[in-house]
DNA sequence: ACTCGTATTAATCACTTGATTAAATCAAAT
DNA sequence: ATTTGATTTAATCAAGTGATTAATACGAGT
């Protein structure tokens, strides 16, 4: 079967792409980890990059399809506050019911936690190639929030708006694909949402933090 | 000339190990950089981990000198404030005098650009073999602020203390080595200072945001 | 001038990399 | 049963990988 073939691929691939850095993981060990002959990746994905780029589509649909949905939630509101505003950032990283949305992935808490890494990784990465992958994708998450955050932050300047979005998602990625997430999933639920909600509360704190006068 | 030869190794890795993953760097793309013979990084630093570790470490030590030299200026005060808080994770990433030391880097604006976007790197990588040798140079940056940081969020569950201790210093290294940095150094002295002060004042709010109930 | 330890070079080691090829396998449709 | 097209396989390509070697150049101390 073809498609099953496609998914063993993609999830060893995301596996060890997240494990080790993107460049660190070789399309034979990705193969040899998926059982697969390693000439497979290239007849299904075209390239080391066309592998790469599924992986991360498919990681980052679900964030952006649990964005989508709670952003709708947030624009029904009348007044956002820094908390909403932060879990705008949080929230839709973490799957399950808790977010108001029913996408679901591939309910699987184990590559739930392999695809966040995997984001994070490519968020951080700053290599041009990456970066403007990363970009064509992140691009909403990061610059589609404009009339919420404008109206929740409305007296903070432009500029100093969008930094403080960046410094959102950036905290928001290491640390829910950080060693700390893991000792707390290794914890349970409880601990997981004890580290979100202090995640958000330290996002919101910074939110709404005065401007410099300087 | 030894020394020259090490440093001029050093320089080209630090570059290449910065612009692409640690991992993407090959030895003999630094060698060819550094206008060396590649065999003579393992005679200097007899292997690619060691040549990554020396790195590292030279990259490192200015910072952790200026973080020692702020904090003790900090212990002196009867109380600190948040901002001063949060500027005890950021000021010392940045060389220069405006800190109060006089530890400057190779007196070259360029290759303190380099290091910092390293040491980003660095922190980030979750690799087993990266981490240690992270947390061996960066334990003392993460957890040797306890007296300070105690008394300054007092109020504060100590697991808490450090959770946020960890967003600053992620979120200071990650930005001062992105994008938005790297912009700011183009624009000049005066765009640099207000995105660390508007970084400072995001985590400064961020630090002393009301613990949550839950 | 000659030695001796440090520094540097070119050549090579075994191995892995991403990619391609032609041949083999398989499942359906005719 | 055979043709057809999509999958899968093993073998191979040139290039690059980290590392090691023996031979050379160098420079200070005698």
């Amino acid at each position: 079967m073809a498609a099953e073939t496609r998914d063993k691929i993609l999830d060893a691939a995301a596996r060890l792409f997240a494990a080790s850095d993107s460049g660190g993981a070789s399309l034979r060990a990705i193969a040899r980890a998926a059982g697969v002959n390693s000439a497979l990746i290239h007849y299904h994905f075209g390239s080391r990059k066309g592998l790469f780029e599924a992986v991360i589509l498919r990681a980052l649909t679900p964030v952006q399809a649990r964005r989508r949905a709670l952003l709708e939630t947030l624009r029904s509101k009348r007044s956002v506050s820094a908390e909403e505003l932060a879990g705008l950032f949080v929230r839709p990283l973490i799957p399950g019911p808790l977010d108001g949305s029913d996408f679901d992935d591939r309910q699987d808490p184990e590559s739930d936690a392999t695809d966040l890494r995997l984001l994070a990784r490519a968020f951080a990465d700053h290599r041009p190639l990456v970066q403007d992958l990363t970009l064509k994708h992140f691009g909403s998450l990061m610059y589609g929030f404009g009339d919420v955050v404008g109206a929740a932050l409305s007296e903070l300047p432009d500029d100093l708006k969008q930094r403080r979005m960046r410094f959102c998602v950036q905290a928001a990625l290491e640390t829910l694909s950080g060693p700390e997430m893991e000792f707390a999933r290794a914890e349970g639920p409880a601990a997981c949402e004890a580290l979100v909600e202090d995640l958000i509360a330290f996002l919101a704190g910074g939110l709404d933090a005065p401007a410099q006068i300087s």
